[in-house]
DNA sequence: GTTCATGATGTTACCGCTAACATTCTAAGC
DNA sequence: GCTTAGAATGTTAGCGGTAACATCATGAAC
C-alpha cells in the first residue's frame, strides 16, 4: 500500500486527521481519502462501495461502513460531476413563486425528481426576460442534467444558450406552454389560445353578448395575453359569424399591477358606466384573483352575479370554489405539468445521449378543464340577445 | 507556449475544436482551454480575465472577449468550486411550496441572493423530518456556502449534520423560528409561543371567554402546534388569574388533513352543539385558510360573525382581507424572513471563516403584528362574561 | 501442476478550474 | 548602461472524485 501519511490502522476511526497531513490547498472537508485511511484501504474501493456495494468483499464493506459512519463522510457532488460529466441536478426557472400557480408546479417537479435522486436548483425571473436570460446563463454553469423554463418566450440570447445546451444533449423543457406547431424544445403544458377561445365560447354559449377581458397588469405574462387575444378573436367571430364586424367590440382592459384582488376590484369599476351599471354582460379575467376581487366588489356594490354580470376566471384557485357564488374558471394542470416534467426528465436522462436526441423537441399537451360554476350561470331569456345580433 | 494540439491562431474563432483534439474523457463542453486557444493565450489568463478583468492587458482582454463570444463559453461552476472551495450556491429546505407561506419566503430569499450572485438550491421536505434529514444529506453534498432550513425541529441525525457543517464554517439558518433561548444555529423568525399568547389575549381582551384552538391536520407543523399550546396556556391563566382552574377549559381540536378550506368548515361543525349553536365564543386557527373556511361555512349556516362566534386566523392571506367580514389574523413577516436570511448569508460569507464563527448562532426576531378585523370585533356587554367568572 | 476465468483491489490519469509560484518583459531610477 | 520594481503572462500542482486499465489472489478445469 502506498497511502500517504496517517496510519491506516482500522481502529483509528475518529475521523480526525491530523492537520499536518492535509495539503495546504485542502478545504478541510472529509474526503474519500480520509474514509479509506480509516478503513485501511484505498479510496477507489470506498468509491466503488458507495456506487456498487456488491462489488466489494463483505468484510471490506463492513469496515467501510464503519469508517463512513465514524468520519461523517459527505460525498462531494462537484467532484463527482467533474469526473462523470453528470451532475445529478436539474434546474428550473419560473417567473415567480409567491402567490402563484408556479409554486405548485415546482413542488410537483421537486417531488417527482426526489425519488430519482435529482436535486433541484431553482431561480425565479420575476416575469423578466432579461433576468431569465441571466439566470439561464448562471444556471447552465452548474451543468444541470436538464433544465426547465417557463413558457416559450425567451430573449434571443437565452434561446441561443438553450439551443446550445439542447444540442449538447441536455433536455430543455418549456413548462406551461404547448403551441399548435411544435417548438424547438420540449413543451409540457397546454395551448393558451385554445383556453381563451373556450372561455369566449363558454360565455357566448351561456347567452352573454357584451364581453370583456381583463388582462393582468404583469407585462410579461405572455400566457395571459395569449388567452386574452384568442378570447377577443373568438368573440368577434362568434358574434359575427358572417364576417361582419361584431356590433359591440370586445372590451379589453388591463388591470393595474400590484395586489391582484384590489386590481380585480379596480378593473370592475372600469367596466361600470356613470350610472353604476355594468357596460358589459360578462367578464373574463387573466386569473382567479382578479375574478374573485371583482366578484367581492360586485357583491359590495349590490350587483347581481351572474344576473347583471357574469365573471369567469382562470386558475381554479381554492378561494373561487369557496365563495357562495362559485367562480367559474379554467382548471389548469398545475401539478400535472410539474410531475410530468419530472417524469420526462428522468425518462430522457435514462437514455444514452445519442438516443435522447429524438425526444428533445416533443410536445405534451396536458388537459385542462373549464369549470362552470355560479358566476357564469346561463342568463335568462330576456337578457340574452338573439344569436348573431 | 505549450498549448496542446489545435492552432492558437487568433483568427480561428469558430469555437469548433476538432474532435481529435479532445481527450477521451472530455464531456464535450467548451472549456477555458478552448477559449484560450481561440485567443492565442493560455487558459489562466482567460481565467484571470473572467475574475479580474483589470489584471490583463487591454489588447489581450479584447481578444479574450471576442473568443468568449465566439465560443459561447459557459464557466463550469463545479470545477471552480473544486478549486476554490466556494460554491457560490446556497441551499434551502422548506416544508412545502404549494399553497404556502413558504413560497413567499423562498421568493424573497431567491431575490435577495441574486444580486450577490448566489444560486439557490431548493428542496421541499413535505413536513417530514425524515425527508428533511435525507435532503440535508443530499444538499450538503453540493457544498452550499450556506444552508437554510425551516424551524428548529430536526431529527438527531439531521442536527448532527447541521452541526458538522456549522463547525466547518457554513452558516446554518433556521427560518421561521426564534426561540426564547438561543439555539445552536442562526434563527431568523419569531417566537410562535408569543404569537399564541397574543392571540389568546386578543380574544380575551375583546370579551370572549369560551375559546377554542383549531390546529392544523399537518402533523409536523410544529410552529402551529406551538402557537396552539401557548394559546391554551395563556387562556387558562387569563381566565383563572388566581391560579384556579378555568371554568371551561379551552377546546383544542385538530382539523382534518387535506384541503384547508374544507378542513376549516369541518372544524366549525365540530364546535357546534346539537342545536346548531356554537359551543364556544371565539376560535383561533392555525392558519387563515382554516379560518376563512370556517367563516364561509358560518355564513352559510347563518351564524353571526363575530356576533355569535369570533374567528381569528394566522398568516394574513390575501383572502381574509377581502371578505366582507374581514378575518382578524396575525401577519407573519413572510418576505422579511427570506430577505433577511439572504442578507445574513451574504454578510457572513463576506467575512473570513475565522471571524464568521461569532455570527453563527445569533438570533433575529422579526416583528409580526396582530391585525384586528371584523371577525373578532369586541362583543357586546351582555355576551361578555365578567372577567374571571 | 499448469492454465485461465473471475473477483477484489490498486494505480494512473484526467475532469475543468484556480492558488501559488515562476518567468518574461517593460520602463523608471541611478 | 545596468539594475530593478512592477505589470503581464505562464507553469505546476492540486481540489475530490471516477474511468480505464493493471495487478494480484483464488479456485475450477484440464
Amino acid at each position: 500500500m502506498t497511502q500517504p501519511v496517517s496510519t491506516p490502522s482500522p481502529t483509528n476511526l475518529t475521523g480526525l486527521t491530523s492537520p499536518a497531513s492535509r495539503s495546504r490547498r485542502s478545504h478541510g472537508r472529509i474526503t474519500l481519502q480520509d474514509v479509506a485511511e480509516a478503513a485501511g484501504i484505498t479510496k477507489i474501493t470506498v468509491s466503488r462501495y458507495l456506487r456498487q456495494p456488491e462489488r466489494v468483499a463483505p468484510g471490506t464493506a463492513q469496515r467501510i461502513a464503519v469508517a463512513l459512519a465514524a468520519t461523517g463522510y459527505l460525498p462531494n457532488k462537484q467532484a463527482g460531476m467533474l469526473a462523470t460529466g453528470r451532475s445529478g441536478m436539474v434546474a428550473a426557472i419560473v417567473p415567480s413563486l409567491a402567490n402563484s400557480v408556479f409554486a405548485e408546479t415546482v413542488q410537483a417537479l421537486s417531488e417527482g425528481l426526489q425519488p430519482a435522486g435529482y436535486e433541484l436548483m431553482l431561480a425565479s425571473s420575476g416575469y423578466s426576460l432579461q433576468r431569465e436570460q441571466e439566470q439561464i446563463h448562471a444556471v447552465l454553469g452548474w451543468s444541470p442534467d436538464a433544465l426547465a423554463v417557463t413558457g416559450h418566450h425567451h430573449s434571443p440570447a437565452a434561446t441561443a444558450m438553450l439551443r446550445a445546451a439542447a444540442r449538447a444533449g441536455t433536455p430543455i423543457i418549456e413548462l406551461w406552454d404547448c403551441t399548435p406547431k411544435p417548438g424547438e424544445f420540449i413543451q409540457i403544458g397546454f395551448d393558451h389560445a385554445a383556453v381563451g377561445r373556450a372561455m369566449a365560447r363558454h360565455l357566448l354559449g351561456a347567452g352573454y353578448r357584451r364581453l370583456a377581458y381583463v388582462d393582468t397588469g404583469v407585462a410579461a405574462d405572455f400566457r395571459a395575453h395569449e388567452r386574452g387575444k384568442a378570447f377577443a378573436a373568438e368573440t368577434q367571430t362568434g358574434l359575427a359569424p358572417a364576417g361582419r364586424p361584431a356590433p359591440t367590440p370586445v372590451r379589453a382592459i388591463t388591470a393595474p399591477p400590484g395586489d391582484a384582488f384590489e386590481a380585480g376590484r379596480a378593473a370592475l369599476h372600469q367596466l361600470l358606466a356613470a350610472d353604476g351599471q355594468p357596460m358589459v354582460d360578462a367578464v373574463a379575467f387573466a386569473n382567479d384573483h382578479l375574478a374573485c376581487g371583482a366578484l367581492l366588489e360586485a357583491q359590495r356594490l349590490g350587483l347581481q352575479v351572474p344576473g347583471q354580470l357574469a365573471l369567469l376566471g382562470f386558475g381554479d384557485f381554492a378561494l373561487g370554489r369557496q365563495l357562495a357564488t362559485g367562480v367559474s374558471t379554467v382548471q389548469p394542470p398545475r401539478q400535472e405539468i410539474g410531475s410530468l416534467a419530472a417524469r420526462t426528465m428522468i425518462e430522457l436522462l435514462a437514455l444514452a445521449p445519442a438516443e435522447r436526441a429524438a425526444g428533445l423537441s416533443r410536445q405534451t399537451a396536458v388537459p385542462w378543464q373549464l369549470l362552470a360554476r355560479g358566476s357564469t350561470a346561463a342568463v335568462t331569456a330576456e337578457l340574452a340577445l338573439p344569436p348573431g345580433a
